[in-house]
DNA sequence: TTTAAAAAGAAAATAAAAGAATAATATTAA
DNA sequence: TTAATATTATTCTTTTATTTTCTTTTTAAA
């Protein structure tokens, strides 16, 4: 049994039994706890496990069971810092757009108010989540919700965001990419994240290392249409250059 | 029995039954005293329960104004049994409306369509605890978020209502009087509601019991708007009567 | 073959978890 | 209020799991 097939047995365990512990796989696959625990680690960097102390879960055993929560734990840490960099941004009696994804909840956690805020966002976990701040008025926009994101797209959403212009517009993406610019794996998100790019003064783009030179479905615009990115330590030296070189003010956390 | 796995067990009885106690985890775990009290500090850290003296709870102790999705376990048995009756008026391919409130979000987590079903909504909480089901299309109405019940109202969704025909609406209240009608304690909400009841071929109200004889600030309709009240059994005879003299299908659960 | 690279394992060092003992604190009943 | 009781926090020890480094084995390529 080679390692492929091993990582394909823990996973249908995971599978069936929703978490697995290290002895057992030793003994189920004749191989040591050592390379067991290279296995987990393996998987756990592909998203594909949670590691838990003797074992692994495929659940997120710390969130609440909120499906779309559960996904804003992978690469949390860098989502956390990014959030917060992003909530440094947003200023007093401010009128701002959030888009949806994981890393612009992150912002909406970070938010604390100290005065009037008034927020329009696509995401519901978003505008939830902004429930609790009784500085800020939150306005939902309307649409089909995509079960994946938890967010509205289409026509009614974007009809509606012409009635308002935006100081900023934080938005998630799924990849960036020097020639195919921003995009995002749903094409009806994608339009939406274009007349939200042309209704705000100014775009700060929240992405984590990973989601560079990468491509998504749906292309949203180039990059010369956005102008800040705030992005973890793990961003290549390159793509900073690059970036700057367009004109893009990159902030790293 | 692992660290994750008793956690995951923890907060699977406190969503049962809302609070836990430290002794009976230990017998049910199988682990000492002092192992479960850093589990649940844990817990708490992580704002996944509130530590009690002797165990604890989902629901925070020391405050008044309780988040929406708390606000539901008020006379939970009642509206569990309404949104469990209600639920059984939806149909295949139906397209229905429903309202805002604890009573029609029962009603949310008890539909189980069988086939295609699209559900138009103003609350958030009851469009997220739809996202669940694959077979339904849900649909956000937008708007300013009032933050106690976790719902829109606005002018915005009311124009989007006129694009719209429903075969039922579901509409939850905060006062059912025989002479001021239905009604509701916010303005707004009023408003809209309003619009939903002309944007349907048949209203029905789901309310507790308690609703009965009082009334909200603002009026949604006189009676002769609905056409079916879902209610527990606590209800007067005469009001019961009364509903029924007027044309109204009463259901008691 | 020889060599390089990947995979697996052994062993020691490190870290995490669990429980015991006890002091501190909170709750209850008198 | 006080005393009795129950609960919690703290410290320490034992056990268990993990990480790290290094060696061996296997696999694939030159």
């Amino acid at each position: 049994m080679n390692l492929t097939e091993r990582h394909q047995h823990i996973l249908n365990r995971l599978k069936k039994e929703e978490n697995v512990n290290v002895i057992d796989l030793c003994l189920e696959l004749n191989v040591s706890s050592v390379t067991i625990r290279k296995d987990l680690k393996l998987l756990e960097d592909r998203q594909l496990l949670f590691r838990t102390h003797g074992g692994g879960t495929l659940i997120n055993p710390y969130t609440k069971d909120r499906p779309v929560t559960e996904k804003a734990m992978i690469r949390s840490t860098e989502k956390i810092s990014i959030g917060a960099a992003a909530s440094l941004l947003v200023e007093q009696n401010d009128c701002i757009l959030i888009a949806s994804g994981t890393t612009v909840l992150s912002l909406a956690s970070n938010i604390k108010p100290l005065e009037k805020l008034t927020v329009v966002t696509s995401a519901l976990n978003v505008a939830l989540e902004l429930l609790r701040h009784p500085e800020i008025d939150v306005i939902q926009l309307p649409g089909t919700i995509r079960k994946t994101s938890a967010s509205v797209t289409g026509m009614y959403a974007e009809a509606m965001l012409k009635d308002f212009s935006f100081s900023k517009l934080f938005l998630g993406v799924d990849g960036i990419d020097i020639d195919f610019g921003l995009s995002t794996t749903s094409m009806t998100e994608a339009q939406l994240n274009k007349r939200m790019i042309a209704a705000a003064q100014k775009t700060i783009v929240l992405a984590d290392s990973s989601k560079f030179g990468k491509k998504g479905f749906g292309k949203i615009c180039g990059l010369e249409e956005i102008e800040q990115v705030i992005t973890d330590s793990n961003i290549s030296a390159h793509m900073v250059e690059t970036l700057q070189s367009i004109g893009i003010e990159v902030t790293i956390v």
